[in-house]
DNA sequence: GCTATACGAATGAACGTTCGTTTGTAAAGA
DNA sequence: TCTTTACAAACGAACGTTCATTCGTATAGC
């Protein structure tokens, strides 16, 4: 697929658009200029300027839900799923980092039941990525910690890689990756 | 000061309505609704809608860049800098959830230069952040991880904390400071 | 004690602008 | 020929803000 079609045109430039000025200070007109189509043309691809969002924002959280279910069927090891997850988040954000970008701060501009159904994949997500942690102290490969505050803290600390990462940086995604799950799994301290 | 002016309300409200639906998605005629005042009325007290957002991320860079200083007096131990630093990040989005929330979200709504200006106070909290790290690495009181991706994987995992916390939880804020620090300082691995 | 003056606060109406979207039409592609 | 695509023009709705005016209250002059 050397050329791109106009809808896929429209979809890639909007989440490029949205991740810079945010959906909604995001105008038709805004993204006519970057597409290289007028408005109203838009609407021989596409419905709504919703659906760019919708669509976004449910792309994603596939990619993490089948990345999910991918990690579980991979390992049981606790230690093993929750370095294959913090992996996953990278790849994903640096893969599409405006794509990331959208789903991670603009999902709250859906309208129902898509804003729904999106609460509710982020939820089971959530607590998958949660059972890791709870099994992993069972097992005790993971210190007594709280599981709660340990999913929040280390899903959050995964969200700056998408706004720092770039091409041009010296340090390659592998790098990356080690540091910072070297980083999550035994701290700062020496 | 048992009465609140119309100004404060017209503040504080605000933050309640950004923190819910966005700056750009939040009009004057919402907050009218939550004020009690028309939208008209607002002109008596404030010079326009960006006013308000200015003076809500301006008020928590402060508070941020007053705590940092405040901590690089109190002591020179890179570890009791970076849990006070975390320590600071926890109180003030428990303190007033809505505001950080904007702050942390809204920013690049800011009109130039105050966006210049905002960014340079972050950039420059940052740098001292990122100074107390590397401190550490060179005392061996911390590990030899890179600073920067450890100052925004630290940075960016204390912003969970005022979409989570709600008074009715259990946890004390003690605990919940003891608990996060204990975490990005030691790891997750037993 | 009464009136006149001043002024901050609140308001309804309206402004010009921008928004997402629709319509009618014409050219291009199959 | 029939469908797809692009466009200019225009739509109603919502936006932030302005304006002239009114209201309520506190002070000053008598």
């Amino acid at each position: 697929m050397v050329v791109k079609t106009s809808k896929e045109r429209i979809f890639e430039e909007a989440a490029n658009l949205f991740r810079e000025k945010g959906y909604q200070a995001s105008s038709m007109r805004d993204l006519s200029d970057r597409v290289g189509l007028k408005p109203s043309s838009f609407y021989n691809h596409i419905k709504s300027k919703e659906e760019i969002l919708q669509k976004i924002c449910l792309d994603n959280a596939m990619k993490f839900v089948d990345g999910m279910k991918a990690i579980k069927k991979d390992s049981t090891d606790p230690l093993e799923q929750l370095q294959a997850v913090i992996r996953l988040h990278i790849d994903i954000a640096i893969k599409d980092r405006s794509s990331v970008t959208v789903f991670n701060d603009e999902w709250k501009h859906l309208s129902e039941p898509h804003l729904a159904n999106f609460l509710k994949m982020r939820k089971r997500y959530e607590k998958e990525f949660k059972n890791i942690i709870e099994t992993g102290i069972k097992k005790k490969v993971f210190r007594k910690v709280n599981p709660a505050i340990a999913l929040f803290t280390i899903l959050t600390s995964l969200k700056w890689i998408h706004y720092w990462h770039k091409p041009k940086r010296k340090i390659s995604v592998k790098d990356l990756e080690k540091d910072i799950i070297n980083l999550l799994v035994n701290g700062v301290s020496s």
